[in-house]
RNA sequence: GCCGCGUUAACUCAGUUGGUCAGAGUGUCCGCCUUGUAAGCGGAAUGCCGUCGGUUCGAUUCCGACACGCGGCUCCA
């Protein structure tokens, strides 16, 4: 038997190693339990991989993101055998790996409910138990389709082979570029007890999977497009351990808790009536506190930032979208038009062509520009019914819109100086992990974007550019884009790690010329400009949205509807509060004395459970003193704080924006 | 928009296989209590059981449509 050479790569280095021919991946990893695939070259391989002269070998974890992806594939399977052997007349559709799980496609004759789950996880429970092997195996097109002919959907994936990624997503899980494989699920007789088509690679036997759970099941269109049938999408998630499944969970619960629909009616910030409509909220006082704070602040950041407040209607005569392009394009995704006096008029979904308007009301010299207009933008669009949710997503919002007419020339600075304005906004909120997205035409679909090649390829490098400079991870976006430009949003994490889009640029070099819109040069002669496209916070509701996720409703005192909770000890203890509440009122807090007749003690439970930042308690011990007590939060105390230092400590919060 | 599930008091949620089935806790209101860091005690009021139709002797309960919500899909200028 001759020998190969292979080189292993581990933590330590590169390592040559010769190896008789017929060694299997495994063998080389026999030593560490947490190996449970390899990388050879930049391709992934099952541990029964058999190694060629020349490999170079990696061992993947299954705590790695390539270890996890390989373990909720193998987990799908194990998903899809369940579902066959209770329902058999279950198709398979596809069951590829996903951010923190799985899911597995099926067309069913009746779509599961809760208990259906149950027994599901039940048999997969049996099925992990049985220690099945999977098992590799070469295969071609027309053997493969005599073999899985009672599997319509993976016919249909055969036939899609090679261009997988355009088939579905998650579709090229089941078929690569290369060569077709069927995965054998043996039981420990070596019978083959269920099968699947699929590009692997896999755990080595089914008794690898630590820790699992089914979350939920819900319909998905086959290949994902509306026009075809709905599936039975069952999601799962997977874990390398069960600490890190229950990690998870927790994740999960937390998340839920910070749920801003739930935070919003907890504190009473906002709702949404049913005799209005569906997504289209409405803010009571003490969330109308919140958002006036955000516009007060963001109003008056725009114009230290140089630009100028403006104000535009809600509705317009149709023409206006005609000019800018918008209705061709976004037609479906308008309210419909109300007619009155033989015109057409549409609610705003966009302030741009409006703000176009403003632009050429008069002649514009170069001295002038960049023109910077801004405001708050109210538009309505008309998202389907199945997509509003809470403020992220609605009907009505209003945009902290930004557009500036720039020279060419200048672009490339206005995009900079936009770009670092909103994430000093972003920051000045308490929002400091970022990355940045951008997003392009999608050059296949030119029909879905307006305007020249050259064009497109100068103002994407323009912003490219800029994001380069900041520094900040750039991810892109191929087919994100405006029809009228490609943009630059950013992605900021929250306080649990979840990533929110927030504001965008975009370079706009086509509503320019459908208004014709000009300037006049130093040349004397006039030129087009070009229009920057921003938001900081994206949409207002959005943003506030957020914000109460990010801060589970618990906000930095400049931004908490009340400051200030005074809670007397005794009543007779009432007045000397409300002494110093009306201090701080004239220094424009928002302080509460809470003189019902609750126990002092459900007092600072109810002020605790309405999250204010600031308890100031005060009895006989402080009266005497002329001092207050804090009670915060978290459950700190600060006891006796004499009358003038905690005026200035609460005005000190406020003012610097950090959370206490 | 599509698929599935849901809607009972201001809030959270029990409940009825169609017939005293309108319930609890919280909140609200009225008393009493006057209190040192997360719920003091007692009493009272509050519901077209989402809306509209149908089936039935009888519907909060069964069926349908609609509205609104939830989870996904699709879509997000």
């Amino acid at each position: 038997m001759s020998d190969i050479k292979i080189a292993i790569v581990t933590a330590n280095g590169t390592e040559e190693r010769t190896v008789e021919t017929g060694t299997r991946a495994w063998q080389l990893f026999v030593d560490n339990a947490d190996v449970i695939a390899a990388r050879v070259g930049d391709q992934l391989k099952d541990l029964s991989y058999e190694l060629v002269d020349g490999d170079t070998v990696e061992g993947v974890a299954m705590a790695s993101k390539d270890g996890r992806d390989i373990l909720r594939h193998s987990c799908a399977h194990v998903l899809a055998q369940a579902v066959q052997e209770i329902f058999p007349e279950a198709k398979l559709g596809i069951g590829p790996p996903i951010d923190n799980g799985f899911y597995y496609d099926f067309d069913v004759e009746t779509p599961f409910v809760p208990e259906d789950l149950e027994k599901i996880e039940a048999r997969m429970k049996k099925i992990i138990k049985d220690n099945q092997k999977f098992s590799r195996r070469v295969t071609n097109d027309d053997d493969a389709r005599v073999e899985l002919a009672d599997e319509p959907y993976k016919l249909e994936l055969i036939g899609l082979k090679g261009s997988a990624a355009e088939a579905a997503e998650g579709a090229s899980a089941e078929v690569g570029a290369g060569e077709l494989t069927i995965y054998d699920n043996l039981n420990r007789n070596g019978e083959t007890v269920w099968k699947d088509l699929c590009r692997g690679p896999h755990l080595p036997t089914t008794k690898r999977i630590p820790a699992f759970k089914l979350m939920r099941s819900a319909a998905a269109y086959w290949r994902g497009s509306e026009k075809n049938k709905q599936l039975q999408r069952v999601y799962g998630t997977a874990w390398e351990s069960k600490e890190a499944l229950e990690e998870y969970l927790h994740l999960l619960e937390e998340a839920e808790r910070r749920d801003h629909r739930k935070l919003g009616k907890e504190l009473d910030l906002f709702s949404f009536p049913d005799e209005i409509g569906s997504g289209l909220p409405v803010f009571h006082p003490k969330g109308g506190v919140i958002k006036r704070v955000m516009e007060d602040y963001v109003r008056q950041r725009h114009i230290e930032e140089g630009f100028s407040y403006v104000g535009t209607p809600h509705i317009t005569k149709d023409g206006l979208f005609h000019t800018s392009g918008h209705l061709p394009y976004y037609a479906d995704t308008m309210f419909p038009p109300m007619e009155f006096e033989g015109t057409n008029y549409q609610l705003k979904a966009m302030n741009c062509p409006m703000h176009n308007l403003i632009f050429s009301s008069r002649g514009r010299s170069y001295r002038e520009l960049p023109l910077r207009l801004f405001e708050f933008g109210h538009v309505y669009r008309y998202e389907k019914s199945g997509v509003i949710h809470g403020l992220t997503r609605v009907r009505g919002f209003a945009q902290d819109d930004s557009h500036s007419y720039c020279t060419k020339e200048q672009a490339p600075a206005e995009v900079k100086h936009l770009l670092n304005f909103m994430l000093t906004v972003l920051r000045d909120f308490g929002l400091q992990d970022f990355y940045l997205e951008l997003s392009t035409r999608d050059d296949s679909k030119k029909d879905k974007f307006v305007g020249s090649d050259e064009d497109w390829a100068v103002a994407t490098q323009v912003l490219a550019d800029v994001c380069a400079e900041t520094g900040l991870d750039l991810v892109p976006d191929p087919g994100g884009a405006a029809f009228y430009g490609p943009k630059v949003s950013v992605q900021a994490k929250d306080a649990i790690g979840r990533t929110w889009q927030m504001g965008t640029v975009q370079y706009d070099f086509n509503q320019p010329k459908g208004f014709g819109l000009e300037y006049v040069g130093p040349d004397g002669t006039k030129h087009q400009p070009v229009m920057i496209h921003s938001a900081k916070f994206g949409s207002i509701e959005r943003f506030f949205g957020v914000l109460l996720e990010h801060y589970a409703g618990a906000m930095p005192p400049w931004l908490a509807p009340v400051q200030v909770t005074a809670i007397p000890i005794a009543e007779r203890h009432v007045d000397y509060l409300y002494d110093v509440a009306k201090q701080m009122n004239a220094l424009g807090l928002r302080v509460e004395v809470d003189e019902s007749d609750d126990r002092m003690q459900k007092k600072i439970r109810n002020a605790q459970l309405q999250k204010v930042p600031f308890m100031m308690i005060a009895g006989d011990d402080d009266v005497e003193k002329g001092a207050v007590s804090f009670r915060y939060r978290d459950g700190r105390q600060d006891n006796g704080v004499p009358i003038a230092e905690a005026i200035e400590r609460v005005k000190a919060a406020v003012a610097s924006r950090e959370q206490v």
